[in-house]
DNA sequence: GTCCGGTTTA
DNA sequence: TAAACAGGAC
């Protein structure tokens, strides 16, 4: 006769290893319950079109659903594909990227585009390991896309699922790693319907925001960001939204407009030249 | 480990 | 004010 299965954690059974079937089943259970009343309705779930899954991962990297949720609708309709962005002028994307942040997106979105035209026929792959060859495609994205696009039964980890296994399964532990937490994702992934699965389990971890501490601060990957205030980051986004309401800047106009002092914005500027924002063209500056 | 946005919420 | 955000690149 089989040993007595064990259960995952101190809920389902103390120092237990391995996970039992009825463990699983049991927490499968209570995040669907959840799921069926308290589901997030947003504009890119339940739809099959890669480009638009893609642009939607791309747009929720760190950023808030509530603000991708302003964004993405006009974004699909002026680039309706991946032709049509990949042709885009980066001016106009950028202008459409305004508001959303860590503007970089905006240029790998576009690179993203050009190669699934030029390179797969206007397919997007639906393997994660080829679509973390896509530049600003890491492991989480790729498989987000997988699941979402593809309804590949993929393991992987984001900070709403994060939150939840370590609010269930991690109670009292500090300092835990993802590697710690992965085989719980893979043990308890519904392999029928991993997009439901997934959409589940990270609406019941934006519930867990709500009411206590935040349980991922006992990620060992946790950590806080530098101030915003007086950042090159703020400095940054102030040159790009200048530079996508004009044709073109000098950067003793820049200047003028910002009050920084002249060495940083001159660093900023060569950087942001540097990772293909802008161009310099007769001592005038220039979306690229 | 650090940098990269900009907004909302407590 | 701080904190957090469907991360990725270097």
């Amino acid at each position: 006769m089989r040993k007595r299965s064990r259960g995952l954690t101190s809920e389902y059974g103390r120092r237990e290893k391995r996970p039992t079937t009825a463990a699983i089943k049991k927490f499968q259970e209570m995040i669907y319950g959840y799921y069926r009343n308290h589901k997030r309705i947003l504009p890119w779930r339940n739809i099959q079109n890669p480009y638009h899954i893609l642009v939607s991962e791309i747009m929720l990297q760190q950023t808030q659903v509530q603000r991708v949720a302003g964004k993405y609708e006009q974004f699909i309709s002026k680039f309706p594909d991946f032709s049509a962005l990949a042709g885009a002028p980066l001016k106009m994307v950028l202008k459409e990227w305004q508001g959303l942040g860590y503007n970089r997106r905006a240029i790998v979105l576009k690179q993203i585009a050009r190669e699934v035209t030029e390179r797969f026929g206007g397919d997007l792959p639906s393997s994660v390991e080829t679509l973390e060859t896509f530049p600003g495609i890491g492991r989480a994205t790729a498989s987000a896309i997988a699941a979402f696009a593809f309804q590949k039964p993929v393991v992987f980890i984001e900070t709403n699922i994060r939150r939840v296994f370590i609010h269930v399964f991690f109670h009292d532990k500090i300092d835990i790693k993802d590697t710690e937490i992965l085989p719980f994702i893979e043990k308890t992934l519904d392999t029928s319907n991993p997009r439901d699965w997934y959409y589940a389990l990270m609406d019941y971890g934006v519930m867990l925001k709500k009411g206590h501490e935040n349980p991922n601060r006992r990620s060992a990957h946790y950590q806080k960001q530098s101030p915003f205030p007086g950042s090159n980051r703020q400095v940054r986004g102030m040159i790009l939204k200048m530079l996508t309401n004009e044709s073109s800047l000098s950067e003793q106009k820049i200047l003028q407009k910002l009050a920084i002092c002249p060495e940083k914005l001159r660093d900023n500027l060569l950087q942001l030249e540097k990772e293909g924002f802008v161009k310099r063209k007769w001592r005038q500056f220039t979306i690229a």
